[in-house]
DNA sequence: TTTTCCGCTGAATCGCCCT
DNA sequence: GAGGGCGATTCAGCGGAAA
């Protein structure tokens, strides 16, 4: 297979065959996310089956189970090498599995060289029972969230989450019912089409919270294109590779009848960081503040305001944030928030002025 | 370090030293359960403030750092050998860890031979929140209970653990507040003595679920002696391996003044034949608590026993088990010998009158 | 005596941009 | 690539002090 060239020609397409081989063909560099959702067929007892659903023939037990391991292993280390590669620097994984094989596929995320983030818990509001009371009820499934390096300055939308979670952080566990009535796709017989298919508000909180609108997500084993249909309604692209050529046609349609939000609907309580910088300097140029006057602190410590942005006292001099840190003994302060001016004899944070430059800039 | 004699002489011990050298020097197939909460590499970089600039006081022992992943791996195994070889034939592990080295765990058991049963979400009620807006709180950690092979025939107190659970199975997501408050050990300073002390709610869970009254459980890393705590209060037997003599004196100091329950207190919940339900209602229909009677948790707490067989206090109102584990504010709560009533100026539980209930209905 | 308020703390892999 | 400066960021629960 030759490389595919790159750019909106290949985006939202399902690739049909070996996800090793496609992704292979796939330009380095040129995916923000993945969501894998690999399987674990790690079926030790009974028959055995390789990853790739070959059976293996029976012989001595214990060589059996180490050679399933260290096959299913092998499998992991070179869909995870390729996943990446096409990952820009920045770029994000999400892989989810049970006990059965999410061990091993978390800690060949860590040898593959990417930076744990989060292990994230999918707690099933509504799992199967134990039905012979030899175990405890298998109530949920583990995501693992990784940056591609340690280094990689990855993409998460805190507030948004925050938002969704009524106004606190985000947990690590997160409830969500299995992915069942409408919403389970079925095959011609009326019998569920995909024996795992994921519910949409799993993937709906990844997407949200990971990636930004515009982003490409690749789906390595797409199955029934959760990931596609999701990643289309909220505005982002994908890729998907899927082995299978039913299930990537079930797929094709499940997500051609998905409707794309609109970009009102898609945008996500943004971040702090996100505003425009503005220097203190600026305020005092504009008049807000004159050279001379006093600003105090929370506490009551004062500081003289100069013409050059910079704050005195008595013992230190610097920038709004360098002498409130220095009064407080701490390792770093927002001068914005830490200093106040005095009108009409209220005292107000400097950075309502802060505000107010920067709807002036909006405005002009 | 010569082999050590089985029998009871070795029991209810902590030994001081290197847990693979101590774990080596214990006969074979001598142990009923190992409960394991090893060192989790954190692999923490610099120091982290909080939003109002005080410091994290963060795990930065020495026994926590690791050169490498191979350098843990390495280790891990070696650890998980000994337990194996020490465990008998049906016996069982749990270990714990957070997702810097759980994955790592968890591939390492199933390397070993060993058999994973569950893995359990200890999910933390009161988590630290990520102070800096850049990932998930990380509210959770994971256990990973795992059978010593898979022909082993494990203990499992399937009916124990659906009575804690309020009559219906027990997940594989648990709900614990961590440890603080007066259960938290102090150092001679008034701090923490043991930066990674595990909450007794958790062992309690784990020591009924997965063991027998009279069983050994061997805690390789010791520390606090939570595991031994919880072992001599609930009628088992414990193995302690602690690297550091201040840690194991103080957990030999817990544990002496730790009360082993008696014989009747222990007995969980078997087949339902053998141990017929009594609603706590029966007692007050029968006339052997009579509605406003108070009953006395012992530490003190009141609460009012009503027609239908409730109790309710000042705050709180619902069934024996409720009220009990909401004055403790503990994830669940055995009413039966939480509670005490009054004859002749002493203070009987109430489980007593259970025990009567129960003989008249095996006498009928 | 009771209620409210305030401070402290917990296994944490906890920036980003510009020069 | 390293260094320096800006400036964003927290939840639940316990316990002691204060009202």
């Amino acid at each position: 297979m030759g490389k595919i060239e790159a750019g909106a020609g290949l985006r939202n397409q399902i690739l049909t065959g070996d996800c090793i081989e496609a992704m292979a063909a796939l330009p380095a560099a040129s995916v923000d996310l993945v969501f894998a959702d690999p399987p674990y067929n790690l079926q030790l007892r009974g028959d055995l089956h390789r990853p790739d659903n070959s059976r293996v023939d029976a012989v001595d037990a214990d060589w059996d189970r180490f050679a399933s391991f260290e096959a299913y292993d092998a499998f992991t280390r070179k869909w995870l090498a390729q996943a990446r590669r096409v990952l820009k620097p920045n770029g994000a994984i999400w892989v989810i599995g049970s006990y059965h094989n999410v061990f091993r596929l978390g800690a060949a995320l860590q040898d593959a060289g990417f930076w744990i983030l989060n292990d994230v818990v999918w707690r099933k509001s509504n799992p199967m029972p134990n039905f012979r009371g030899k175990r405890l009820t298998n109530a949920h499934e583990t995501l693992i969230w990784a940056a591609r390096s340690d280094k990689a300055r990855y993409t998460f939308n805190y507030e948004a989450l925050k938002t969704l979670n009524e106004g606190t952080q985000m947990r690590s566990d997160w409830v969500i019912p299995l992915c069942t009535g409408h919403e389970r796709l079925k095959d011609e017989n009326g019998d569920k089409a995909h024996p795992t298919q994921k519910p949409e508000a799993l993937l709906h909180r990844v997407i949200v919270g990971t990636t930004k609108p515009g982003d490409v997500v690749l789906d390595p084993f797409f199955g029934t294109g959760t990931t596609g249909a999701v990643a289309k309604r909220l505005g982002r692209d994908f890729i998907g590779i899927e082995a299978d050529p039913a299930h990537a046609a079930r797929a094709r349609a499940r997500i051609d009848r998905t409707v794309r939000l609109d970009s009102d609907a898609l945008e996500v309580t943004g971040s702090k960081r996100a505003e425009p910088r503005v220097a203190f300097g600026v305020l005092v140029e504009r008049g807000m503040l004159r050279p001379g006057e006093v600003l105090t602190s929370p506490r009551g410590a004062a500081a003289k305001v100069r013409a050059d942005g910079s704050l005195i006292t008595a013992e230190h001099r610097g920038s709004i944030h360098q002498v409130g840190a220095a009064l407080e003994g701490a390792p770093s302060c927002n001068g914005w928030t830490y200093w106040h001016f005095k009108r009409e004899g209220r005292a107000i944070p400097i950075d309502f002025l802060r505000q107010q430059v920067r709807s002036e800039m909006a405005a002009g």
